[in-house]
DNA sequence: TATCCAACCTCTAGTGACTAGAGGTTCAAG
DNA sequence: CTTGAACCTCTAGTCACTAGAGGTTGGATA
């Protein structure tokens, strides 16, 4: 049985939020002990490892719940998962493109101010401008 | 000259968060017509698009000033330059492994959960939750 | 066994980055 | 000159936390 401090330390997620996603419902109500405080066995300890690791990669609250919904009811049909995973893939494949278009541009940058110089002109704006611009002036 | 109207179409962002850039300092005090209604020129329009891409990268509103300093003074030492693009370099790869991690795992639900299945074989949520412990547990 | 204090409890309020709505004004097409 | 879509400011609400006040608990130590 671990206190929601324990918990906190082994997840990294601070204690707060522990007891603000209880509140939201994404984690169950925990135990208590005699005294109110909050015990947590590894069921406890996996949920919210998922929950973090889920916030992390940018999905939003409500998505985490609805996996885990259905990871309560495995016998339910794909759909539900597949109508989360799929939207949630095709903006993370753009988000990585353009990610790796502004690390390129930092990148530059870095290396040429490697040096004792003064840094040379900066394209960064330019680059994630252009871009945003270009599907309504192309 | 465009109006806010204009420039929330061009870029896509929506007219009251153009405003609340504008109050944050992000985006200049625009110019106004007597009616006091306010005007935009190419510069905004491209600032405006810089700080869309940025945020929609995930940056936060202080690391996008960071960046616009950056591009305003690219005569500035060395030093300045690296002090902001280094770390925000190391950030963004960050992201992209991390988005690379959950690229694969939802294509993998995607692809798994194509036919008319049922979602007991979807593993994700195990997946993420071991992955979350290994670093206190090996 | 008594004491101590870090860690717990609840509750309210604040943060960042928007977003919505009320109530009033402006500007450009007809 | 009229009309109405788009503009203005201001207040309040949202999501996902985060901080603080003020009080209680539990387990290590004297």
């Amino acid at each position: 049985m671990y206190s929601i401090g324990e918990l906190s330390k082994r997840t990294k997620v601070k204690v707060p939020t522990i007891r603000y996603y209880e509140e939201m419902g994404l984690m169950a109500q925990a135990e208590r002990t005699d005294g109110n405080q909050r015990r947590y066995d590894n069921a406890g300890l996996e949920r919210l490892s998922f929950i973090r690791q889920a916030r992390d990669l940018g999905f939003s609250i409500e998505a985490i719940s609805s996996l885990i919904e259905l990871q309560e009811h495995p016998d339910r049909s794909c759909e539900a998962a597949t109508n989360i995973a799929v939207p949630q893939l095709a903006d993370v494949r753009a988000k990585i493109k353009r990610l790796k278009t502004l690390e390129k541009e930092l990148a530059r940058i870095s290396k040429a101010c490697d040096g004792d110089g003064i840094s040379g002109d900066c394209y960064v704006l330019e680059a994630l401008a252009d871009h945003g611009l270009c599907d309504r002036e192309h």
